[in-house]
DNA sequence: CCATCTTTGTGCACGCGTTCACAAAGACAT
DNA sequence: ATGTCTTTGTGAACGCGTGCACAAAGATGG
């Protein structure tokens, strides 16, 4: 023990692992599940071939947890269900606020799977005073002036943001310093944020261009044994001016 | 070198490690920035910053696609977005199929940011019957018996898939027949895909309860010194079905 | 042409995460 | 009660990713 306290305050929490934390999840979702169809235990192997991973992990994952499973059966389902949900803190409420109510803010919104894993959408929030009073997902759109005060009165601390770009630092700051402490930013954007918030962003386009590079490097394998390259060999790379890039160069 | 060849078909590319590729995105848009303000050259620790990365990290991700960068002056930004476009496949033409034509999915389909990357939305699919031919964002839905033609017609290599989670495996599986080679999955499900084919998820649900893992350490932490747990002490864990599960317990 | 100063490119060490492999634990049959 | 058989929990090795720190490169000014 003794490992932590040193200056290290947001890589490892309380002994698990962040990569067991981004799991966990996943093994709930399995387990779930598991638990509609009425399964009373399943073995590391079983659950791990659902989930997707590989089956040591995920026992030293739930060694984080604790000792739960017996050799030699498994791990009882319910159980398991109930001790990941209290890990992750979805025994409580969580009241979340979603600013920026346009066709990405609108559908989630009117996403069942928020409400169903303890998050309940206290508030939906836009700048745009056309917005105000409209009824969205079954809730009326709130004006961002009343920001502040919504956060507050419903004891929000997560925070959802799909404005534009250029609004998500503006918004995000007006939340951090309403009290919210974790953030899920949609907008393409960089978020700086104090210490002690949290933020994690999803971003549709670098997934896109992840997957183009991937395609691409596929493609370009295809005829060549050693996927180099197909086209013109030996053009590694140059810092002339002319022959390499088709007229975007500078000067 | 000669690192490679053990048998890891989908974890290095060409020399250039997943981290990196995850990373470039981020770059690219951080210098596209630049470029739309004329700034003609920008330094590691500029960039970085702009990135929210490690200047080191940056320049150790640039050495893997060359040694563009002058020292003493930086890198010039034109070029480097040219490069990295390149490098990512961003050059060419990514025609895309989203599946899915519902809350999210419409969203997806109205969304700007798609075409500023070369990735251009070729087609609408949806199995609901009352859809098909119905315009969203200014294009026709089609239904989902066409769809390997669709994929086969238009050479589409990348699919976006926002169905409900239930038929989202059979949507993969009807992609990938079809000649579909990466797949972005926002429907909460583990998709299995023959090797050679990539997915990425986007799952909301998961951001969210890692958010409220944290989000509970921190008000848990809030108190106690230690942080080790507010209420009743020593009940460590224990595999009796009573007292300690809250009427979820099976039997 | 030389000196100085800025900034890159990278060698190196360290820590986290993953995976293998196996001993220990316990269920179950006899 | 004892043996067998299944499956957990984890020690240990390895590889990837990160960040420090610095030498080399080259621009810039005299
Ligand atoms: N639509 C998508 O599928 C998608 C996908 C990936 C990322 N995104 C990102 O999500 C964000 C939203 O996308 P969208 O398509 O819903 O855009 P949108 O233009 O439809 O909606 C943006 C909404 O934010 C509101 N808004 C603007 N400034 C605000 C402020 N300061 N405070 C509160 N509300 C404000 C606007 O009134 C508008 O209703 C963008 O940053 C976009 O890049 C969207
Ligand atoms: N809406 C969100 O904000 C959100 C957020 C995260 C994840 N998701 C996930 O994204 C998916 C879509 O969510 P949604 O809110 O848009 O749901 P939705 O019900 O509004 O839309 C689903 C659409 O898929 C179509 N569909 C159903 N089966 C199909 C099939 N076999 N082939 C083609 N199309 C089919 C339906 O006709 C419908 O139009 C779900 O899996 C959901 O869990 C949604």
């Amino acid at each position: 023990m003794a490992t932590g306290r040193t200056h290290r305050p947001a890589t490892r929490s309380r002994g698990i692992p962040e990569a067991t934390v981004a799991r966990l999840p996943l093994y709930l979702r399995a387990l779930t599940a598991l638990s509609e169809r009425s399964v009373p235990t399943v073995s590391s192997e079983e659950l791990a071939a659902a989930a997707g991973v590989n089956s040591a992990k995920l026992r030293k994952d739930f060694s984080y947890l604790g000792s739960y499973g017996t050799r030699g059966v498994g791990y009882d389902v319910e159980y398991l269900v109930y001790q990941i949900s209290r890990e992750l803190g979805l025994t409580q409420d969580w009241p979340v606020v979603i600013v920026g109510i346009g066709n990405l803010g609108a559908a989630l919104a009117n996403y069942g799977g928020f409400a169903s894993r303890g998050f309940r959408v206290a508030a939906l929030i836009d700048a745009d005073p056309a917005m105000a009073g409209k009824p969205v997902a079954g809730m009326p759109v709130q004006h961002t002036d009343d920001l502040e005060k919504i956060i507050t009165d419903n004891g929000v601390s997560i925070g959802v943001i799909a404005t534009p770009a250029g609004a998500a630092q503006q918004v995000c700051d007006r939340l951090v310093a309403a009290g919210v402490t974790s953030i899920l930013n949609f907008a393409p954007t960089v978020l700086s944020v104090p210490d002690g918030v949290d933020v994690r962003k999803v971003d549709l386009s670098i997934e896109l261009q992840i997957l183009a590079f991937h395609e691409q490097r596929k493609a370009g394998e295809e005829g060549s044994g050693d996927g180099t390259a197909a086209p013109a060999a030996a053009q590694e790379h140059r810092k002339g001016p002319d022959g390499d890039v088709p007229a975007v160069m500078p000067a």
